[in-house]
DNA sequence: GCAATGTATCTCAGTGCTAAGGCATTCTTC
DNA sequence: GAAGAATGCCTTAGCACTGAGATACATTGC
């Protein structure tokens, strides 16, 4: 994919290069240098990227949760749980912190898990301020039933993706998430 | 930042490499093997810290919008009003497509900016059942006042980011945007 | 012309989140 | 050991979104 008339007008800089076609954020980007060309608008380059990327991935990760009777949030919690290996639990804190949400929104989702008996909420004996929540049997059932799907459904949305472009995208996240304080201690 | 004890042990696969720290994709990827060897969730560590990034680039934004009385959704719809230039009108159904929202919620979005007299709806002569979405001039001065201290923090967020990543950020994510398959023509 | 189909927007019920605040428990400091 | 601060979780009101459906207008095919 090289130079293209495509390319050329729609380069948000005005230079000639070779390189992929337009994008919805290089038109952005085009539209506010020609509205506003005393401001340098690169920064969205990057962040408007990041949730476009957001809301197409979170769509297409949303179709196989339904398939199981899940949504993301459901899924979240029960995933997060699984992976904490035995005894498969950990508190709302902990939960909290991973999914990054307020302490309201894990009191919810952990109420509605535990309507549907896929977690239980018990107080902890080492401080009794906290909680235990514990994924049940069904909720082992359902988690295990669904992340092979979700798995497989992450490895197909990245089967056309070249592996190089793959793991600079990776590093240059992972360097992006420290440099923005995404807290690596826990 | 080298071999550590720490990375070492947190490595995902398991195999001694120098390289950054590990993050919370690092240890969710980890913690994965450990209970699921079977499975390959290497695309966890790209959906996930897209997931990750987003959620804390959001929260950060919106103290700026916060800062002139706006919210995303209303930054979003000024914003993209404003770059679209003269006569700075749009129509819900571009609106909606920019914002990667249903048209419900532009029309929620519109009846707020709309009741505080930033925008106006009138119907539209080619089209009779289409509408035209234009600044007012409160709607411009609100925008103009928001934009630049929004560039100023984004430019802010991404003071400490390498140069080479950050090109190296943007060409992955406009790659796996177009392998995802979004809307490249408008 | 007209019926059938498609398009643009709005409506509304349901949902999940945040922000602010409350209660119980634990930690800290003196 | 008591007071004050901090912590862990829950409650609640308010809000923005989705999904399904309604309405009005436009386009297509005959």
């Amino acid at each position: 994919m090289w130079l293209t008339v495509t390319s050329l007008l729609r380069n948000p800089v005005g230079i000639a290069y070779p390189g992929p076609v337009a994008d919805h954020l290089d038109r952005v980007v085009a539209q506010w240098h020609a509205e506003r060309p005393d401001l340098d608008v690169s920064p969205m380059e990057v962040f408007g990227r990041i949730k476009r990327l957001y809301r197409l991935v979170d769509a297409e990760l949303n179709r196989t949760f339904a398939a199981h009777g899940l949504d993301a949030p459901s899924f979240d919690v029960l995933a997060t749980l699984k992976r904490s290996g035995p005894p498969y639990r950990l508190t709302p804190t902990g939960l909290m912190q991973s999914a990054m949400v307020t302490s309201g929104a894990i009191t919810q989702r952990l109420d509605r898990l535990e309507a549907r008996g896929l977690v239980t909420r018990t107080r902890s004996d080492q401080d009794r301020r906290s909680r235990d929540v514990e994924l049940t049997p069904e909720g082992h059932a359902l988690i295990d039933r669904a992340l092979p799907d979700h798995i497989a459904n992450e490895h197909r949305m990245l089967a056309g993706f070249d592996e190089t472009r793959k793991a600079a995208l990776i590093d240059a996240m992972r360097a992006l998430l420290a440099d923005l304080g995404d807290d690596t201690s826990g």
